[in-house]
DNA sequence: CGCTTTGTTCATTATATTTTGAACACTTTG
DNA sequence: CAAAGTGTTCAAAATATAATGAACAAAGCG
């Protein structure tokens, strides 16, 4: 079965699939956010696959990311046993919801990262000793101000 | 020819690609800066392919890409003519050259895509219309917010 | 000049990522 | 409980991305 788009939804589809992009993801799943987005009703797993023209396995699997992180919400229809979805559109929520899920994972596994650089210069010969710790200390540097500036730009989003 | 690398500059160069990966770019380009930032002294291309073992045509490539947005600088050596390249660890440096190389154009892109959306709404059936223009505004806040949050961001970042 | 060294380019190869779709597990329903 | 409907998983196939290395260009040097 084939259900074309229209040329606004392709539009809006395509912005989302270069987010995607961007942010490292999968290129269905910017097709499913986008399709969600500019979708007036929720819809289901069928609905989004026949619209996309993607497999059942793609459409499954990427709305599962996208509500990893909040992106898309899951919608109750009485009477109906299909799961429907619809896009989350409060950016706060699903720059929060990416930030916890696929962003800290890297920042906290980067202070151990740390703590074992700073055991490891201890080997180094004792005329590069100097100079490494000055870039151990620059890279704590950078994480010092990544942990300032990423509460900092939560709040910016403030409204929804 | 095979040269190995301490402990230590493993552990950094794993880190910076760490970074390349979320950063969008490739294995090779995260393993040069990782080596540079690390080295005491300038390196050419050929001290390069040896320490990381990859390929002439990755080394020359990824070295481009690096100076492309100021992450690495050239360095004159008198009496040689290889060109020699080390780190440049100035975070500000490093992030507004990423920013005008490979974050603007996305954002200057955004802007025609906005434009071309006001126009397809048009096309959209009245029941649909208000819902429609009511979300490309909700896009449209979103890039706003983008906009403001990148020189404030910029700022963050002061000194080097 | 001819020879060597250095660096770049780009078609091919290798690798990593994404998508597909068939098999499966649940639920609901008649 | 059989049959149909819905959603998930995962091995295999398709695709996209990165790395390789040989061919080439440019520059220094005798």
């Amino acid at each position: 079965m084939h259900v074309s788009l229209s040329e606004l939804e392709q539009e809006i589809i395509d912005l989302f699939v270069r987010m995607a992009g961007v942010l490292n993801l999968p290129r269905s799943v910017g097709e499913l956010y986008g399709l969600l987005f500019i979708s007036p009703q929720p819809l289901c797993i069928n609905d989004c696959m026949q619209k996309l023209n993607i497999s059942k396995g793609s459409t499954s699997q990427g709305l599962k990311i996208l509500r990893s992180f909040g992106a898309v919400n899951t919608v109750y229809i009485p009477g109906d046993r299909r799961d429907f979805f619809e896009a989350e559109t409060a950016l706060r929520r699903i720059v929060s919801g990416f930030v916890s899920e696929q962003v800290r994972p890297h920042l906290e596994n980067g202070k151990e990262r740390m703590a074992r650089l700073e055991q490891l210069v201890a080997g180094e010969s004792p005329e590069n000793r100097e100079f490494c710790v000055e870039r151990i200390e620059h890279l704590k540097n950078w994480q010092r101000r990544a942990g300032l500036l990423l509460p900092f730009a939560m709040n910016f989003i403030k409204p929804d």
